[in-house]
DNA sequence: TTATAAAACTTTAAGCTTGAAATAATTTCC
DNA sequence: GGAAATTATTTCAAGCTTAAAGTTTTATAA
């Protein structure tokens, strides 16, 4: 997914661009991993369900997170599991539905993401630095355009 | 990686545009990746592993792969097993340097790779079908310079 | 009601991924 | 020449990831 275009023609252009992106994001997220367990010892999984709880003090299903971070269900049990045994969330068995568990973040939990977002957001600043504020607009809003597109699809 | 900002300021613009980068490549990557499944029974690593190799009739070493590929050196061992023992991929000892092996496709492997590649360009095309010629060409270049800028920063 | 389907989650097996440690071959340099 | 460093690769442990199968609970509907 990483190599370049096997061909000419009309699907090049794309072809071309998905590389790109995909190389791109590679690089990036391969940069934040390795900081992220160097300064924090964490790791990117686990800071990206820490990210999504954070938003929602009363918590998350396991469905919701997993949907929301357009990974598997299975996936997500895993993740859970170990910030669980971390200290850093909660799984919170309710009494209307019990097959489903509300996922809270933990009072430490929300401290330390608190803190670790503030440094991932500067990190993320400085990887994409050398892209201009007015390119880094168009660009998100290219992409925004992408992803309304493909959900109107599905 | 896949949650919004946590906060306002001047770090914000860039946090978002690389949300929605993951986003995009995430959702694009997942649907490839779902789809060779399907339809191939094989996987991306493997694709990617096969499609540096298709450029490159006399091969490459272990080490160039996994510097194309953006992986670890001991990713491309697992990966290039596997495909060793389907009869895609040789691995050779080279006369020269004894530490070496030269991994190449078997004539078969290139075969296949071929016929996949061609299905696999399609459904990119599909996939970013949303974004029109003009863009795919401005975002491909915006991304190239990113791409420019990183390699000189390491 | 009460079987049947659906939903929410977990478990499992196989494969991907990394960083670190281990092996083996080559180079460097005194 | 031979110790020491470097290079190329593999092995390993831990964790991430998926799809599929399994469990438990809730909803549907004949």
């Amino acid at each position: 997914m990483v190599a370049g275009p096997t061909s000419t023609g009309p699907g090049k252009e794309r072809l071309r661009l998905w590389i790109r992106l995909l190389r791109a994001s590679r690089t990036i997220e391969a940069e934040l991993r390795e900081r992220l367990k160097k300064e924090f010892d964490t790791t990117l999984p686990r800071f990206d369900v820490m990210a999504a709880l954070y938003r929602v003090p009363e918590g998350m299903l396991m469905s919701d997170l997993s949907r929301f971070l357009l990974v598997s269900n299975g996936n997500v049990t895993g993740i859970v599991d170990r910030l669980v045994s971390e200290g850093l969330v909660t799984r919170a068995r309710r009494n209307g539905d019990r097959r489903t568990s509300m996922v809270r973040l933990t009072e430490e939990g929300a401290k330390s993401f608190a803190t670790i977002a503030a440094v991932h957001e500067g990190w993320v600043g400085e990887l994409l630095g050398g892209v201009s504020d007015d390119e880094a607009r168009r660009l998100a809003g290219m992409l925004k355009s992408f992803r309304s597109n493909w959900e109107g699809r599905e």
